[in-house]
DNA sequence: TTAAACTTTCAAAAATAATTGAAAGTTATT
DNA sequence: AATAACTTTCAATTATTTTTGAAAGTTTAA
């Protein structure tokens, strides 16, 4: 396989996982070709290289900017904006747990203790409701805490915590 | 809240959480009211209670059970079939890891190994592309096996997975 | 101030994904 | 073997999401 290739199958690959996880295809194409170019890269090569519009690159840059994991930058002498991405894993990894933390997990747990602290009659129905989902906000919000916890060692978490996890 | 509007607020928080996730908002829905349901229910039932058609209430059901966090139970003296979701949250949780990793992580795995091994040229751009797949691949294949010790504890891994990162 | 070079916005169009419902399939009962 | 009670399948429809592209907006330079 040679370089352009491998490098169309990884961006390929990527932008179809990132639909699997809810993140749109475009977005997950453009961050996969910020990642692995080792230099800065104008809107115009982004559509050029991924065959999208203006529009569609615009908006998708915006939201990854959102995310925190893609940065502008600007070239001395140059009008036009470029686009690169956070490539340190260990940052990216906790930007985007982070973020889905922030979007997805506290606003459940919100609901989780709203539906599960209401006042029920002596039925095992709502019985067992009231104790599921007391269970499940609970499940969910240590998983939350604990994966701040690992994100917040940082430098190097994963390989620290794999040390941490054998032993 | 009474009852009936917390558990309708459950389900469709649910079924929200899911499309997010990747997973159809039907599916997250039936496995919701399943999770708080303390009998088994019925085809009939859901597609009463989530005014869906039949159609899709057979073939979500039918994903669900392929993740296998719903199972099938039938009743004595009962023609028709009757459907359970997987309450038990750590077992849950391990099965749908083992089930992401399975149709996700391992595939673009596979991908990730391919074309971070190419046969590069001595040019700046190729050595960063396969330098930072490699970077990729490794983060990927060591969390994902970090999941799998992590819920290799089985019986509460999140509760004891806790207190070791804790100390 | 005007023009050129660029980016953003957003309504409409296209693409994708989910849903329906009726026909076909299955299994149990008479 | 025929019928009744149920489930599955899948082509067509509907709903949702993404993408386009041109107009509006912004910034820099002359």
């Amino acid at each position: 396989m040679e370089f352009k290739e491998a490098k169309n199958k990884f961006v390929q690959t990527w932008g179809a996982l990132g639909s699997q996880w809810g993140i749109n295809k475009t977005m997950a194409q453009i961050h996969a070709l910020l990642m692995v170019s080792n230099e800065a890269v104008s809107m115009e090569d982004i559509m050029d290289e991924l065959q999208i519009s203006r529009g569609n690159a615009s908006m998708n840059l915006r939201a990854l900017m959102d995310w925190g994991i893609v940065y502008k930058e600007y070239k001395a002498g140059e009008r036009r904006e470029f686009f690169t991405a956070e490539k340190d894993l260990d940052e990216l990894a906790v930007k985007i747990s982070r973020e889905r933390s922030k979007r997805e997990i506290k606003p459940a747990l919100k609901i989780l203790k709203e539906v599960s602290t209401i006042e029920v009659k002596d039925s095992a129905e709502e019985k067992h409701f009231v104790d599921q989902t007391s269970k499940l906000y609970d499940f969910v919000l240590k998983a939350d805490n604990m994966l701040d916890k690992m994100t917040e060692f940082n430098e190097n978490w994963l390989g620290k915590l794999v040390m941490k996890i054998m032993k």
